[in-house]
DNA sequence: TGCATTGTTGCTTAGAAAAGCAAATAATAT
DNA sequence: ATATTATTTGCTTTTCTAAGCAACAATGCA
């Protein structure tokens, strides 16, 4: 199986659309569905925050065997993918603010480790 | 551990020089030299060539033990994801009143809806 | 019916990988 | 020490990824 088509099952498995994959791993969209369809052969770089943003380890990406990601679905998909899509349909400017309110919140060494304990969790 | 350390691990437990690596995968001298010390990021199918030649399957090349994360940590400050997974770790009332500055933000009845049934999962 | 979301495609530009060849520097054996 | 092998580095050219656009169908929803 090609590596487009095993991401493609992967995130649909995890119910969530190209455009939020590409939102938290940065990858653009034309890239993400080139990447999807096999039109272009992604980087090693660019397959780590695609993995990321799944919430799948690298090397799931190539195991030649049987594919058993469908039960691995990661903890923080869909409700937080809500806010994901809710956020990112702020303007830039909105957008910061509400960023500036959150970190209001917590202070930056609290962020940091939520941030890592999260994806601890999820890889 | 970088891919090309990992590389070159295979190979010398292997006894083999990179000489032959290069003369059965295709892959030239000064670039496989290059990706052993981590000079260059060699693409899938380059990779694919080596593990072929190294007689391994390509996802030995990335069996989890350096999570590309501890990277990535440091450089996701200013991402909407960091907020938005650092939401998910507030208390509900500081939960609710983020969500609600959202809101205000967004404005529209159909996201105000679909804000509600986040915090519905979420409470 | 419109309208927004989702996914695909085309284009330009910048940057990096890969080939191919050559030269320089280890490392090892004779 | 010299020769031989192994590995690294430099350079040029070609190819391709990736970003950043924009435009385009297709689908679903109001």
């Amino acid at each position: 199986m090609e590596i487009g088509e095993r991401i493609r099952k992967i995130r649909e498995s995890k119910k969530m659309s190209q455009k939020e994959v590409t939102v938290i791993s940065g990858v653009g969209t034309a890239m993400f569905s080139r990447i999807e369809s096999g039109k272009t052969e992604p980087s090693i770089t660019t397959l780590e925050k695609i993995a990321l943003a799944l919430g799948v380890g690298l090397s799931d990406f190539f195991h030649e065997d049987a594919p058993a990601q469908d039960v691995e679905v990661n903890t923080y998909d869909s409700s937080l993918m809500e806010r994901v899509k809710l956020i990112d349909t702020l303007p830039d400017e909105e957008k910061k603010t509400v960023f500036s309110i959150v970190d209001a919140f917590v202070g930056k060494r609290k962020l940091k480790n939520a941030l890592q304990n999260v994806l601890h969790d999820a890889v």
